[in-house]
RNA sequence: GCCCGAGUGGCGGAAUGGCAGACGCAGCGGACUCAAAAUCCGCCGUUGGCAACAACAUGUGGGUUCGAGUCCCACCUCGGGCACCA
């Protein structure tokens, strides 16, 4: 119990306390749920209800929803969820129709690991943990059309993500247009020969042939992609959970990268337009940053290098693939990998010993200790020179295992001036290091002394031939152009487009997730099933985990938990040539899969034909007018609020899915999420001991000289809050104590929205305590019974009330929370001072609160003589004639310290402010008798005197 | 390592390039009370000064500007992401 709750029997009995807050959100919470209050009425289909919808602008706001873990919701939860409901609240309050809900992302490895250890049924868990959740929800007060709730383990969803699947897999990215199409346009393309086949003429391939060359095409495709396999857990496993030495996180077994049969999704032919729409969005700079610089465009070049004439292998020419061409003036020699086909015929007689030794070591090492930069360089020449098509320069070429086969052509360009591996790789050698920047740190163009490559820009320097001229380029974008444009001309390369970004991999060898709508053919090629057969059910086991194997067996192969099924997987089915034997798929989709779509399903999530209907999805999420900035809107969710840890991943998975439905027709939207709001992280104090161990941060006292925990000194951090450091806090247990209402208060004023902010419990008291007093000025602490001020307000409260209007609003506008709610204590305790509200203040005040503290406003409302709900009542709105002041306070400034403050009307003119500025008298004493450069007058803000 | 972001009183934070520190916590003083709690009123960046006031202050060092917490460059520290945790 705090210090300030009223705990003993003297505190007025109708005190807003802990326990009177308890009473009024119980009752409610109720009210709202038997009424409906929060449900938002569609154009059509099960949930349609045209007129109510009206003429009303909408808003659809939106959370990234939680995985239903069996530790309830965290205190980050609420932070992002008080923040939409707010924002829902107000919007409904400005006349909006507001889509607000709240789904669950229930798949997911926690469960299935939980399962693995009891034998529990991850669906009864799920089952469990949602429903608990759904009742913290309800305790928060938050505005949700329960109606709307998804969960993305029901069939009735994972049945529409199948369905959109498929939508995928049926589809293809047609590269003049780079948009998805259906899979029978392209055929008709083959057939009426406007399209050419990669494998040959349509009319003669076979139906095999043509089979494997759509599948070729398609934007879900399975293919061989580099994983961790480690046959100890029989999984693979995320690059995170593999140590440093290669050993699983958990159970320390092997890990070995090797390639695998998974499934994929083409994203990479998505790339231009992923990054173009970023412009279309209201998103953070930073966010839209982070998103191009993962999907990593950038125009490289293609460049051909001629074997030098005297050289084995004359005629050949050598091709590398560089993000740099700028710096081929600095590329002194060449390194192909050990495999690379030419090596052979570069090899002289000389080297041939050297290079066979070197190729057969390289053999016997893997790929991901070849990469380790912190390697000795090693290598060997081939006793061949190239041609820098450049300068002419003859350079030598070498072979090293840091250079693979499997990247690129297996041929890299070396510029040891500005790269670090070929920097080590030349000083090793005794190889040429031509200096082509000026560094900027200082250490002089003489690279003999220099200890490391310089990496960074830099004006050009020895970057000149007849007819490329780098010197004074400014960017190495323009640097790379203009050497792309010699290339192209003299024929030794060409412009290429990259991206970082890969084909997305999306099958997963486990057991909770969405089976794959697949089944294959004896000859093992994927057939899609026909929608009708949708959904098909995750089967029923009692064995979670998958097959595990000897540790050391490189070779074994992954049996995922459906593999075991016999019954399941094999099955009989006629897909139009009779019936056949085929065999399911076994790989369950990643998490991301029900979190591509859901905002679409919650726009209609009972609909059983469709997984929205088209009017449904134009309504909420349709493209409104054109910008006031002149570009098209794309549509999509108005607000979207989550953690930036999804800055990237989800939210360009979203966004991939988002664009294939729209190029096939199923959305109107070319986004689906046109406002994004990143929220920060909730920190709080964690302790360690001596021996670096979390402690439990609750049971941690703090004495004069430091903390202790059991007597013993602990020292603190802050950190994200949460079970690892052993500091998390349970929003239900602030519920218990001040009440929802105090907590949704509190986590809206400790900061900005995006910020993180650590968590001080006893700072609580600041919000309850205006909560208090807001009660105070409105209830009589000793009756209960209404007490307002009966005269009417002063025009100084008139203005204070108007002022607070217009500030709220403006706050709220731009979900700036925490200073909306200073605006109110601000006002608060302005009638504080006037030892209660007047009548004519108190509706204005109540309305303007209870988007934040919801149960009070409603609370308040009704006391206030109101009958039924504030929800829908329109939210204050402020008189101009109100906002200005009669005169402004100007601060003078002399050579910019104020030095003085001069009052003038309102609308004095410029030359009238000045004249009043050098008549002051402390303006006068530190001007000391300069006469005035100048005199800078900023209108309504402040006036500045240069002596 | 690569990409993104953040550094302001004792603490959380506020501040369209225009009076640094709104609002809250903590602290100090006062009123009320037999007393305490609660409540109400006031003070509250640092240094010097009885004071008026002055000087110094937004991670560090430079720069742009009449004017910089805010814009630019470099550096330091901390947080997030890095593709099978969600």
């Amino acid at each position: 119990m705090s210090a300030t709750e009223p705990s003993t029997a003297d505190s007025p009995p109708h005190r807003y306390s802990g326990a009177l807050a308890q009473g009024i959100e119980a009752r409610w919470q109720d009210r709202w749920e038997a009424e409906g209050t929060f449900e938002a009425p569609n154009p059509a289909g099960p949930l349609g209800d045209p007129e109510a919808v009206g003429g009303r602008p909408k808003r659809f706001v939106l959370d990234m929803f939680p995985y239903p873990s069996g530790a309830g919701l965290h205190m980050g939860h609420p932070l992002g969820f008080t923040a939409t409901d707010i924002y829902a609240r107000y919007s409904r309050m400005i006349g909006h129709n507001v889509l607000y809900t709240m789904g669950f992302d229930a798949f997911g490895l926690p469960a299935e690991q939980y399962a693995v250890q009891t034998g529990q049924h991850p669906a009864i868990t799920t089952a469990q943990n949602v429903a608990n959740i759904r009742a913290q929800l309800r305790r928060l007060g938050f505005s949700h059309d329960l109606r709307r709730s998804i969960d993305t383990t029901d069939p009735g969803y994972y049945r529409w993500t199948q369905w959109i699947f498929l939508q995928i897999f049926n589809s293809w990215c047609d590269p003049e247009t780079k948009k998805a199409r259906r899979i029978d346009e392209l055929v008709a393309e083959f057939e009426a020969g406007t399209r050419a086949p990669r494998s040959g003429e349509w009319a003669t391939l076979t139906a095999a042939q043509r089979r494997k060359e759509l599948d070729q095409w398609r934007l879900a495709y399975v293919s061989d992609a580099p994983v961790n396999w480690c046959p100890g857990l029989g999984t693979v496993v995320a690059n995170e959970e593999v140590t440093a030495d290669g050993r699983s996180d958990r159970g320390n077994f092997p890990v070995f990268k090797r390639n695998m049969r998974q499934w994929m999704m083409r994203i990479t032919s998505f790339a231009d337009r992923l990054i173009d729409d970023l412009d279309l969005l209201d998103w953070t700079d930073a966010l839209k940053t982070m998103q191009r610089n993962w999907i990593g465009r950038s125009e490289g070049a293609t460049v051909h290098f001629d074997v030098a004439a005297d050289s084995a292998a004359a005629g050949e020419r050598i091709t590398v693939f560089t993000t740099r061409p700028d710096t081929l003036f600095g590329a002194t020699f060449m390194v192909l990998a050990p495999e690379h086909p030419l090596v052979g015929q570069l090899t002289t007689a000389d080297q041939a010993d050297a290079v066979a030794s070197y190729r057969r070591a390289a053999e016997a090492k893997k790929d991901i200790d070849r990469q380790d930069e912190g390697r000795e360089k090693t290598g060997v020449f081939t006793g061949s020179f190239a041609i820098n098509p450049l300068n002419g320069a003859r350079i030598p070429v070498w072979i090293a295992d840091y250079v693979l086969m499997g990247y690129g052509t297996g041929a890299i360009m070396a510029v040891p001036c500005g790269d670090q591996r070929d920097f080590e790789f030349a000083r090793t050698f005794g190889l040429e290091i031509i200096a082509i920047q000026d560094p900027t740190d200082g250490r002089g163009t003489d690279t003999s002394t220099w200890a490391d490559a310089f990496v960074g820009d830099a004006p050009y320097i020895n970057s000149a031939n007849e007819a490329l001229d780098l010197h004074g380029v400014a960017s190495v974008a323009e640097g790379v152009h203009l050497t792309n444009q010699y290339l192209a001309e003299h024929g030794h390369g060409h412009a290429t487009i990259t991206f970082k970004l890969r084909d997305w991999l999306f099958s997963r060898q486990r057991y909770w997730g969405e089976p794959f709508p697949i089944v294959y053919d004896g000859d093992g090629n994927p057939h899609a099933l026909p929608s009708d057969a949708l959904p098909v059910l995750l089967p029923e086991t009692d064995q979670f985990s998958p097959r595990t194997f000897d540790p050391d067996d490189a070779m074994s192969n992954p049996e995922s938990p459906l593999d075991r099924l016999g019954h399941w997987t094999t099955l009989t089915l006629d897909l139009g040539d009779g019936p056949q034997q085929y065999r399911r798929d076994t790989n369950v989709m990643p998490q991301w899969a029900g979190s591509c779509w859901y905002e679409l399903r919650y726009l209609d999530p009972t609909n059983d034909d469709v997984f929205v209907d088209p009017a449904n999805e134009q309504y909420w999420m349709g493209p409104q007018a054109t910008k006031a900035d002149g570009r098209a809107h794309p549509g999509g969710v108005d607000l979207y609020v989550g953690g930036v840890e999804h800055a990237v991943l989800h939210l360009l998975y979203a966004r991939f899915w988002h664009k294939v439905l729209f190029d096939l027709g199923h959305v109107s939207s070319v986004e689906p999420f046109h406002k994004l709001f990143n929220q920060g992280y909730i920190l709080a104090a964690a302790y360690t001991d001596e021996r670096g161990m979390y402690v439990e941060a609750s049971q941690v006292e703090q004495r004069d000289d430091g903390w202790f925990h059991e007597g013993r000194p602990v020292s603190r951090e802050y950190g994200k809050m949460g079970k690892s450091l052993k500091n998390a806090l349970d929003p239900m247990d602030l519920c218990a104590e001040y009440g929802a209402d105090t907590l949704r208060l509190y986590l809206m004023s400790m900061g900005p929205l995006d910020a993180s902010r650590p968590w001080e419990s006893k700072d609580v008291v600041g919000v309850y305590r205006f909560l208090q007093r807001l009660w105070r000025n409105l209830i009589d602490e000793d009756s209960g019974e209404l007490r307002l001020l009966a005269q009417p307000s002063d025009v100084d409260t008139q203005r204070a009330l108007h002022r607070t209007i217009a500030a709220v609003r403006e706050e709220l506008d731009n979900l700036r929370f925490n200073t909306a709610i200073a605006k109110l204590i601000e006002f608060n305790n302005h009638l504080t001072k006037l030892g209660g509200c007047p009548a004519d203040c108190a509706d204005a005040l109540v309305k303007m609160v209870s988007p934040f503290a919801p149960h009070v406003g409603e609370e308040l409302w009704a006391r206030l003589g109101h009958v039924g709900s504030l929800t829908h009542e329109p939210f204050p709105v402020a008189d101009p004639a109100l906002l200005v002041a009669d005169t402004v306070e100007y601060p003078v400034q002399v050579n910019g310290k104020v030095r003085g403050r001069v009052v003038v009307a309102a609308d004095a003119a410029d030359d009238v402010v000045q004249a009043a500025a050098l008549a002051d008298d402390k303006v006068q004493a530190a001007l000391a008798g300069q006469a005035p450069k100048k005199v800078i007058v900023v209108r309504g803000r402040m006036v500045n005197i240069v002596a």
